[in-house]
RNA sequence: GGGCGAUUAGCUCAGCUGGUUAGAGCGCCGUCUUCACACGGCGGAGGUCACUGGUUCGAGUCCAGUAUCGCCCA
């Protein structure tokens, strides 16, 4: 019953078909009634603005992994899907659009311009969707959120007003950054530091009531305009005279203080520096312990504001520069150096953010940061690779409160209501009807959003359920693992840390998988521009997602960066063709259409019927499980899909099939349907520990083999059977490569051509003789050799290729003459070899303490080799006097 | 300034608890279109494991220092 099957792998006819499927099977679903353990994970929701990239690829496939090998090992496995409404980003992504088109968020209504950005994210999300099913996510589709639904709307509400209840989230005015541009206050993890070329302006400021001046120096001269004192340090004896002194502001003539205080640099400039409480996070809080006011002297939009005077109205550039010039004219410009400093920009628009005082509303984070560190040095959150967890701890030690309002359209509304009566403020899970201090109906809610991360800190329960108690809350949660990159510890693992602690009472996740960054072939982080974006798409189209997958997968070292490389990923598309094709041979061959398990092979196994390769593979797949298996759980997919990168291809397909080749395709014969039977469970268990990598070849392949169940998605990841495990097995095998490996060598090496075949004289003790006999059929077909006779003597009169593997010599019989140096000179190298690893040996050997102290073991084990190897030159040795003798 | 990490074949990287003369992919050389696969087979070349010192019977692997590079935080 031979199959018709194509000759290549052909990726982008099966994908689709195969997800479909198993998405209309409802293969991905988790059932919260169906019990029994729990694996449970959130898929990190990428943001609406555009499309997945490399990154996503990689975080995805990771997870489908875990997914898949879980879901085979017979685990409850629930993987929540879903977007994220990105506050900010989304924002400016729909803003710049309509830029393009010349219009302004302005020039619509608040409602207009949300229905603008919703249309934009159902495209966005319909996209990104698309994406991650071409991925082949095995993620349940029918409990995909968004973070700006119903019901993740009202956990961000109960949240937010469970806080204020408890005190936990403020309303004030302080220091925030700005940014001009999105006219927003944003939190300190969105400000990214640039290193800029500056200056560092000296400006001398006479002290009042005499000739005298100071010098202070500073970076950004136009905010001298709102200092409210000038500072020193308390020890520093240059300026202690100036105690109770004022400072005559120049510009501005205002009298300002003399603090001292130790934030001062004594190295810095001078040593005296400006004040200016409204627009330095420093200086603010230098300002709030010497009660100084506050003076903004530049507003949202990043202009001059009244309170600069005449500057009133200029951008803060320009004010700088007028500001410079004007204290030259009046000789207070002492000098300019060049100066490096960093400069914070907006992440999203790379505008300079202003610090300003502003009102907003802040969650005091330090009661929840202490619950959740906790929790990470309890070990109740564990991070792979756990060194991670110390850029955790490091972040929770020094946190901020956190800036959660945004001045923003697109988000979730601050619940907040102010009364236009008595002014009170109104907190509210639902939108009150009047004031509840007052009774006024005039009520006015904030038109504030809040910060986005706000929302998808609540991510691992919100998409469960959460407020409400369900079903999938109880059995889901805590999710088991969280994989994510590093650059979102502090923004969203933190916070998911600290809202599931608050609110769950227990740890969101258990283990935190960090994922590197997915960098170009040469390490460069792919950028627009630099123009070295690979989009996840194309190349599936060109190489098929499971050799993507593989590709990833195989570079996964946990935490450690990928450089990824499309000629690597061409070789895992080789090796999915290499699958493919191993299959095919089996399939064109096979008259069984019975499905075969293991109990049937133990069965084989134990009536000792089965042929030496036929125990290696079983013992070499069931230690390919094994190590599998514990790579995996330590997250180790790199190792994983090397193992069995290296098993499929170089063992199954290299040896296994090439042995059992001749039995395969020869005449029908017990021994035919035995090796038939034996390789269907080899295909049958290898597809099974691939599927989590590749999981649409695997599928395809398995439907087509004799098979039980309906989805290799849900049949079971193999089980190790420490009995298969046969060291005999593998020794013997081993041998007879080496065997095959020096004869071909020396054809190789002789140029003989590959069609030839040659006979063969074997000298070797009883034993080797034994064993070579046994495995001569395999001699014969792998090395194409003819005749065959054992020798205490070499035939003299003969010309021979000599060779050596293990205690057994070979001697290959030539028609022609070969080339007497080509062959002395192999041999030579051979000897040259042996002789290097003797002296190795012989070196250990003779080390008193290493036989004393190494262990028993090691020892023996080096003794064997050493025996070995020397025999090994005396038959080299002598292979060479033949040859010297056939020369003279 | 503080912290983390890297340095292994021409290139990009593995090498887990220290134990036969260090592996993979791509590239390179030779050879073969043999009835699974040229996205292939067979064979081969290529490495003083950044440097210095230490621990150990034994170090690519552990420790200290040096150099170079990268990232994060301030």
């Amino acid at each position: 019953m031979a199959i018709e099957i194509s000759k290549t792998y052909e990726p982008t006819e099966t994908e689709e078909k195969l997800y479909n499927w198993w998405e209309s099977q409802g293969f991905f679903e988790g059932d919260p009634d169906a019990g029994g353990e729990p694996f449970t994970m959130v898929l990190p929701p990428p943001n609406v603005t555009g499309s997945l990239h490399m990154g996503h690829a990689l975080n995805i496939t990771l997870q489908d992994i875990l997914a898949r090998w879980n879901r085979m090992r017979g685990l409850n496995v629930l993987w929540v899907p879903g977007t994220d409404h990105a506050g900010i980003a989304t924002q400016n992504v729909v803003e710049r659009r309509l830029a393009d088109e010349g219009k302004k968020r302005t020039d619509f209504s608040r409602e207009e311009f949300e229905q603008i950005v919703w249309d934009w994210k159902a495209i966005a999300e319909a996209n990104i969707l698309k994406q991650i099913r071409r991925l082949g996510c095995s993620c349940d589709w029918s409990r995909k959120r968004f973070t700006l639904d119903e019901g993740l709307s009202r956990a961000v509400r109960e949240v937010f007003v469970q806080l204020y209840e408890q005190g936990l989230v403020y309303r004030g005015e302080y220091l925030v950054n700005w940014c001009p541009r999105c006219v927003t206050a944003i939190s300190d993890l969105e400000v990214e530091y640039e290193p800029a070329n500056g200056h560092l302006w000296h400006i001398r400021y006479p002290v009042a009531g005499s000739d005298r001046f100071v010098t202070v120096a500073t970076t950004r001269p136009e905010t001298m305009l709102g200092d409210t004192a000038v500072a020193v340090h308390p020890n520093d004896e240059r300026y202690s005279d100036l105690k109770g002194k004022t400072i005559l502001l120049p510009l501005m003539n205002r009298e300002i203080p003399v603090i001292f205080d130790d934030f001062v640099e004594t190295e810095f400039g001078t040593g005296v520096v400006k004040v200016t409480p409204g627009h330095d996070p420093a200086d603010f809080e230098a300002g709030r312990r010497h009660d100084l006011p506050i003076i903004k002297v530049i507003g949202d939009d990043g202009a001059m504001t009244e309170e600069a005077g005449v500057y009133a109205g200029l951008d803060r550039d320009e004010a700088r520069q007028r500001v410079v010039q004007d204290l030259e004219k009046l000789g207070l410009l002492e000098k300019v150096e060049k100066h490096n400093h960093n400069v914070g920009q907006c992440q999203r628009c790379q505008t300079v953010v202003e610090p300003l005082v502003s009102r907003q509303w802040f969650v005091k984070v330090k009661p929840l940061a202490d619950q959740a560190n906790r929790a990470v040095e309890e070990k109740r959150t564990v991070f792979v690779p756990q060194n991670y967890e110390k850029i955790y701890f490091e972040w929770m030690r020094n946190i901020h409160d956190w800036c959660i309002s945004r001045q923003l359209w697109w988000g979730h509304r601050v619940p907040a209501w102010t009364c236009g009566g008595c002014g009170h403020l109104t907190v509210s899970l639902e939108d009150p009807k009047e004031c509840s201090s007052c009774g006024s109906t005039l009520l006015v809610q904030e038109t504030d959003v809040l910060d986005t991360w706000f929302s998808s800190g609540l991510w691992p329960f919100s998409t469960l359920g959460w407020p409400e108690k369900t079903r999938e809350l109880e059995l889901y949660y805590p999710t088991s693992t969280m994989v994510t990159g590093f650059d979102i510890i502090f923004f969203w693992v933190a916070r998911m840390m600290m809202m599931g602690l608050r609110f769950m009472d227990q740890v969101p996740f258990e283990k935190v998988f960090i994922n590197g960054l997915v960098r170009d072939e040469d390490g460069q982080k792919m950028s627009k521009s630099r123009g070295n974006i690979i989009d996840p798409l194309g190349i599936i189209d060109d190489y098929g997602t499971d050799a993507v997958r593989f590709t990833l997968s195989v570079m996964a070292v946990p935490g450690a960066d990928i450089p990824f490389s499309v000629n690597r990923m061409a070789g895992y598309r080789a090796f999915c063709n290499k699958i493919w094709n191993a299959a095919r041979f089996l399939l064109m061959n096979l008259d069984e259409t019975k499905p075969v398990g293991a109990e049937e092979v133990e069965e084989l196994l134990e009536s000792g019927q089965l042929k030496l390769e036929e125990r290696w593979i079983l013992s070499r797949l069931h230690q390919t499980i094994a190590s599998v298996e514990k790579d995996l759980d330590r997250f180790f997919v790199h190792e994983a899909s090397n193992t069995l990168y290296h098993f499929f291809w170089h063992e199954v397909c290299d040896w296994y099939i090439e042995l059992i080749k001749a039995a395969f395709t020869g005449e029908d014969s017990p021994d035919r349907r035995r090796a038939q039977r034996v390789a269907v469970y080899v295909l049958d268990t290898s597809f099974r520990l691939l599927h989590p990598f590749i999981p649409f070849i695997t599928e395809e392949l398995w439907q087509k083999l004799p098979h039980e169940g309906e989805t290799i998605m849900r049949a079971a990841f193999p089980v190790v059977r420490e009995a298969w495990i046969d060291e005999k097995a593998d020794r013997d095998l081993a041998r007879l490569q080496g065997l095959i490996t020096a004869m071909r060598t020396a054809r190789a090496e002789n140029n003989i051509d590959p069609r030839h075949a040659l006979d063969v004289v074997f000298r070797c003790s009883s034993e080797g003789r034994q064993f070579v006999e046994s495995q001569l059929h395999h001699v014969q077909n792998l090395v194409k050799t003819r005749a065959v006779d054992f020798v205490t003597e070499w035939p003299s009169g003969k010309i021979l290729l000599q060779g050596v593997a293990g205690d057994t010599e070979f001697g290959l019989l030539l028609d022609d003459v070969i080339d007497v140096d080509a062959e002395m000179s192999r041999l030579e190298k051979e000897k040259k070899r042996t002789l290097g690893e003797i002296e190795n040996l012989q070196r250990k050997l003779s080390n008193e303490s290493f036989l004393s102290k190494a262990p028993d073991a090691v020892v023996e084990k080096t003794r064997n080799r050493h025996r070995e190897v020397l025999q090994k030159l005396e038959k080299i040795e002598d292979q060479l006097k033949v040859l010297v003798s056939a020369k003279g």
